[in-house]
DNA sequence: CATTGACTTCACCATTAGTTCAAGTCCTAG
DNA sequence: CTAGGACTTGAACTAATGGTGAAGTCAATG
């Protein structure tokens, strides 16, 4: 079930150790424990970790991220991957929205000082 | 010199009273103050914080807001004004990128969970 | 068995952008 | 002159996203 460490998660998802037991932490990942205590992740673990970073450079919060991959079955299927990628496209796609709504604000020039 | 409280730069800015402080401690506006040692802001204060809170929506910190509203001059010309928006929009222009390289990312698909 | 590296928890540090609170002071209108 | 609202300060608090360090435990290897 839980096979990867910490440190392999780490390495394969390109985050810190203290950013993967963050992550778990804060419920984007789950993992089982030893005997001894240790944490030991499923291999989807650096997947979900990939997912969320992208998703926090779209602009998302952990706790957002956190909804969104609860969102997922046990075992997620392609289609599955499929539909939070389009979430997180429209997600990005609102906030470019946003920017160009602020450039229009930008533009509107004098109204925002009329000295 | 400086004829607006506190208050008045607050309601004709759009934001509170704890922020307008805040903004005079971080240099974004300045105050003159009264004998009994209240603030007394010029009138473009509201506008500069007007400014700021687009350049915030950009995606800039205050202290990136600072360094912006210092390069205006003492009594800023429409131009020095366009001269600010102008660098607004290339910002903004930048962080569209930016999303936009996100989202290629995310089409890139099976490269984030190839499982 | 002993070492070594990876792991554990817990708690504190930093940053950003403010807000809130308390206790006290100022200013203006009646 | 006095009441009330607006103002002052500084410190503590918030939320988000981790980083860091101490003290101790586990696991694999020679």
């Amino acid at each position: 079930m839980g096979t990867l460490t910490v440190g392999e998660v780490a390495r394969e998802s390109g985050v810190s150790g203290s950013a993967v037991r963050f992550y778990e932490r804060q419920g984007l990942i789950a993992a089982a424990r030893t005997g001894g205590n240790q944490r030991r992740f499923d291999p989807d673990a650096a997947c979900r970790i990939r997912v969320a970073r992208v998703a926090q450079r779209v602009g998302l919060t952990v706790s957002d991220i956190r909804e969104l991959l609860a969102a997922l079955p046990a075992n997620p299927e392609p289609a599955d991957w499929q539909g939070l990628h389009d979430r997180l496209i429209a997600e990005a796609e609102r906030r470019i929205r946003e920017l160009h709504a602020a450039l229009d604000d930008i533009g509107s020039g004098r109204r925002l000082c009329e000295l």
